[in-house]
Order: structure tokens, then C-alpha cells, then sequence
DNA sequence: TTGAAAGCGCTAACAT
DNA sequence: ATGTTAGCGCTTTCAA
């Protein structure tokens, strides 16, 4: 193992200028820098991390907390936010609340306690008090992707304008007659998945002077087969016909599609199906959607903490810069049939 | 932050058995280890990782590596190995390579040089002859999930019984123009993932006494589009269609059921499809297909490790064991068409 | 079985 | 701008 002594040796300086350059804190003479650099190239010397985070208390790393992981909202938060802390020279250390129970707990308890991260990133993540107190009790940062944690500054889709525009958007085509099919209210409760989004669908309805029908609305899980049990009871029953439907997510949505086609209806034609999401399968389906960009959240967050981690070395965010969405019109929606 | 001089003044011992009973290393009479167990439960004591790590040489981490997330099979094995390395106290840094090239470079240069982990699971992983180099040079020990890198010790699907075994279940309901979707060779240049599995299809056809016909093989991407669009060159074909389709993934096998559809081809009934993967959307849509353990090859992964890890501590591993699978029969295969 | 003490490799005062 | 040096909190000889 290279130390900072061989450095230190083969420059011709102390350790603690070879610190000083290498780690950019202190002034350092641009002639000391020079050979520093240089010394640390030809030996592949880099910094030990342990000896490292023991001298300074800090540790390059963060963790990221996720309710599970076999969820495209979740992986993509954890990719985009994985690159953007790379490129930072930070690791990330991954946090899969999806075990038992106990396993849950010695991530509050052991985890997070050994002092191996600077602060953390949580993913949808709903948290006990009791969680949330630890969290706090931690010490770092804590910034938060989707759904709002007390006392962390979270990131969250603006889900009433989301789910407004989606609305609008089948308003204007002409429909009258649009279903909702939103999350259930003990999925919520597990991990932060937003729930709330039928609000703004009920207001845009309200707006455009329609009274939302009870009927018209259903809740799922989020998962294709979800949406496609909705949609078949949406569909099939014998009272009077959405001609479109607003799911809330894009797995929903294409659940939606295929049982629209197993009744024999034609998207757009006689029913027009719009998601929310952006999800990687949403262009294959030709699914209208209101795209949000998980990866650009995950990254976003890390400016956030970034911030929060070495004040003033990163460009200020802006307190509440909202988080990006699109409408993306493809093919299944249309007007209503005459 | 409570120490270990805290927790050994309240305990009424030295700071060194204070180590011993904690960590297990060293022998400690029960009368001491009860004391020194009480009094760290006490005072929430957790041992500092960095301290702990500079001194002993061990950092109770293990590093993650993957091509990228977003993908079924990726997630799925890192969520089985990060839960295995969970219970057995350790955490998980995770190494994904889908950045640019400098940033993949950087994680074998500088990430895995920190000296940060104990040792490497990768998942799927196409190395470059330098990259296994230094992979190697890191000293620490590797385990392979997916995809053979030279001198390391990888688990990999017996990729010839398992295409055998999906053919002969076509061949025994009586199937004998019988296609197959493989994966593409420059997709397997980036990531591995096998595009082999060919060889055991071509087998169990000549076991037959049926001569593989070039026109019945097709390769794409993994993905349900790229299945999709090869389905519909192999189905639309003027040519003598084949009875059933045999894809390389369940993606892909999805892809082929909706081409089917799309061109009014029932399925079973005129095709049938079969994959192999058991992805968590095979059952909604009703597909055969021979699954594979994701989860549990990355639980399987981490056994090994530990006991390269910490050799003698944990049940010894049979060099061997081979992978599981299961033929699972749905709904989208059955007797070919008269 | 236990304790004393010497580091592990680095950073950050402090002094120059 | 640079060097000296005292720790950071733990593990591990070594001696008792």
C-alpha cells in the first residue's frame, strides 16, 4: 500500500502539504501542487478512505435509502443520483428497506450509526416518528426524493398540477366521460407513493363545469396488473362508458391498454388511456403521458446536499426550484368517439 | 459520539475487551462480555467504521458492481446480495458502470482504490483485459454473478440446459417449426449477458431429429420492443411460420405474445411463446417460461464471498452448486395448431 | 483472560 | 506557503 508518506517522500514536501493539494483544502504554492500531483500519479496513490474520515469526520459518502429496488421509479431515482455523487468523488451506500422488520430497524440502528456516511438521500420513503427521529438524531443531512418527510427538505412532484394537465389534456380532446384510476391509501402507507393525485383531476373536471362521477373513479397498486383489473371493471361496466381514462401511473396506464383490448375496444378510438411517468416502456405502448424524470430528481437532490455537505463550493440552489414534467402526446388518446 | 473508552470505563474494563467482546475476535470470559454487552447497549454504542477499518484492515463493506440498474435482472441480484450482506452486518457501495468512460474508469482507478471494501460482487459484467488487471491488482476477492471473468469465480445459469429444457418443452407438446429469439452478439460485447443460449435450443432440436432452420433464428435486444419487432418479422414472414417461438428472455417473449396479437395470431393456440427469466411480468401475462432466481444468486454470491472473506466462519460452499431453474408452464404454450 | 500501548494513515491546528 | 505534531477511535500484539 502506497502511503501519504511515499508521496510525501518522492515530492520532496511534508504529508500535510501533500493533504493540502490532493485535497484542495489549504493554499498550496502552484510548485508544491506540481510535484505533488505528480508524485501521487507515478505511485497510484489515493487517499485511504478509513484514515481519511478517522482524521477529518468526513466520509465521501452517502447513503441512499430506498423502499425497494424492483420499481422503475426507485432504480432510476438511484442511478441518476449515483452518477451525479460519482462525479462529486462521493460513494453511495445503498439502504433496501425492503426486508423484515428487524432488518429495517438495524438500518436506523447499526447502519446508520457507524458513521460511514455524510448524509443521506431517501427514495418515496415513508418513515415511523420514531424513524424520523433517528434520522434526525443522526446528525447529517437528509434530503428527500418524493413524498415529504417531517423536517427534511424533500423533493416532490408538483402532483396536482401533474395530474391537472393529464385531465386538461383529455378535456380538451373533447372527453366528458374520464375514469381515474389512483393509488390505494395502504399502499401509501407503506412507502410514499403519491396518493393525492386525484385532486387535481377533480378540479380540472370542476373547472371544465363536469361533476366527477363516484363511479369513475378506482384505486390500484401501481403495477400493470393492477391497472388492468381497474380498467376492466372501469370498462366492462354495463353502466355508461368512460371514454377515457387517467391513471396515475404509466404501469397502470399500459394495464389499462391491455385490458381495453381484451374487451375489443381500440385505443385511441374508443377509449383514450393517459399515464403519468415517462416510463421506459410508456413510448413502446404509444401511451400519452405526463413524463417526469426520475434521474434528473435523483440528481437534483444531490445538488441539494451537496450544498448542505460543503456550503458555498457548490452554485446556491434556488430554495425551490419545481421539478420538471411533460405532457407527452402519443397514440392512445384522441378525441371521443361521436 | 460515544466511544469505546465509554463504553470500557462504564463496563469496569480495558478498551481491548471491550474490542474482543464486541467483534468476537479474541477470547473474553462471559462475565466480561456480559458487562461490556450491557453497557454498550446502554450507551447505543456502535463501533466507528473508519477507526475500526484503519486499524484492522477490514471495512465490513462490500462493493456493488453492475452495468446499470434499470434492468429486471441487475435489480434483482443486487437486491438479493445487498439483503444476504445485510444480515451478515455488512453495507453495500455501489458501483454502477452505465456512466461515461471516464466515470467507469474512475471507478476501478480511484472508487475501488480507496480501500474502502473487503471484496466485489459483480453483476453481469463484460471487463475490458485491463479492468479484470485491475480488478485483480485490488487484492481483494471477487465473486461473479452472470458472465465468466477470467481467474474470478462466477455463478452462472447453465445457459444449455436451460434453452434444452424450454426447446423439449415445446418439442413434447408436439411443436417442430420451432424459432428462437436470442440475444445479439454486440449487445453481449457491452454487458454480459448470454447470447449462447442458442447452442442448447440447436441441440435439443438435432436430439429431435430436427435441422435447425437459419430462418427460424433472430436475435434482439432483451428488451419487449426488440422481442416485439423480431416476433413480427418471424411471424409475418410469407414463409412456412413457425409454431412457437422460443425468446431468450421473458422481455423479449412478452414482446413476441403482443406481436402476435397485433397480427391477429392467437396465442396458444396458433403460436406458441415460451421464455426464460420468470420477470416478475411473465405471470400477468401468462407466459411459460423457465425461471431463474435472481435474488438468490445474489444471496448465493455474497455465501461465497463471506467465506473468502472470513474463511472457516461460515458453512463451507460445494465448489459447485449449481443454479437453480424451473420450467414454470403457463398459459402461452400448449399443442401446436392441427 | 485481560490490560497497556503501539500504531493504522490521514488531517488540522499551530508554529514558523 | 509549508512543516511539525497531536490526535481521530479502534485493533492487536505483547506482556502479565
Amino acid at each position: 500500500m502506497v502511503s501519504i508518506e511515499d508521496v510525501a517522500r518522492r515530492a520532496g514536501v511534508s504529508t500535510a502539504t501533500v493533504s493540502r493539494a490532493l485535497s484542495g483544502n489549504g493554499r498550496v504554492s502552484a510548485a508544491a501542487h506540481q510535484k505533488v500531483t505528480e508524485a501521487a500519479t507515478a505511485l497510484d496513490y489515493v487517499v485511504s478512505s478509513s484514515a481519511s474520515s478517522l482524521a477529518s469526520g468526513r466520509t465521501k459518502n452517502v447513503g441512499l435509502m430506498v423502499p425497494y429496488l424492483t420499481r422503475w421509479f426507485f432504480t432510476s431515482v438511484v442511478e441518476g443520483a449515483q452518477q451525479a455523487l460519482m462525479r462529486h468523488g462521493y460513494d453511495v451506500t445503498l439502504y433496501n428497506l425492503s426486508g423484515s422488520v428487524a432488518e429495517r430497524e438495524s438500518v436506523f440502528d447499526v447502519f446508520l450509526q457507524r458513521q460511514r456516511i455524510d448524509g443521506i438521500i431517501t427514495v418515496s420513503l415513508k418513515l415511523s416518528g420514531t424513524e424520523v427521529e433517528r434520522l434526525h438524531a443522526f446528525g447529517k443531512p437528509v434530503v428527500g426524493v418524493g413524498g415529504p418527510i417531517d423536517g427534511v427538505r424533500t423533493l416532490t412532484l408538483d402532483d396536482d398540477a401533474v395530474s391537472s394537465i393529464a385531465t386538461s389534456h383529455l378535456l380538451a380532446l373533447g372527453h366528458t366521460r374520464i375514469a381515474h384510476i389512483g393509488g390505494s391509501e395502504d399502499f401509501d402507507l407503506e412507502f410514499h407513493i403519491p396518493t393525492n393525485r386525484r385532486h387535481g383531476y377533480e378540479m380540472a373536471l370542476r373547472n371544465a363545469g363536469i361533476t366527477p362521477r363516484p363511479e369513475y373513479f378506482s384505486t390500484a397498486d401501481f403495477t400493470i396488473e393492477g391497472g388492468y383489473h381497474a380498467a376492466k371493471q372501469l370498462l366492462g361496466s354495463p353502466l355508461e362508458r368512460p371514454t377515457a381514462i387517467f391513471a396515475s401511473s404509466d404501469e397502470m396506464a399500459i394495464g389499462c391498454i391491455l385490458a381495453a383490448r381484451d374487451l375489443g375496444l381500440v385505443v385511441p378510438r374508443d377509449i383514450s388511456i393517459i399515464g403519468i411517468d415517462g416510463h421506459e416502456l410508456s413510448e413502446f405502448f404509444g401511451l400519452t403521458t405526463v413524463a417526469q424524470y426520475p434521474e434528473k430528481q435523483g440528481a437534483h437532490a444531490v445538488k441539494i446536499l451537496m450544498n448542505l455537505l460543503v456550503p458555498g463550493k457548490h452554485p446556491e440552489i434556488p430554495e425551490n426550484t419545481p421539478l420538471g414534467y411533460d405532457l407527452v402526446v402519443r397514440s392512445s388518446t384522441s378525441r371521443p368517439p361521436e
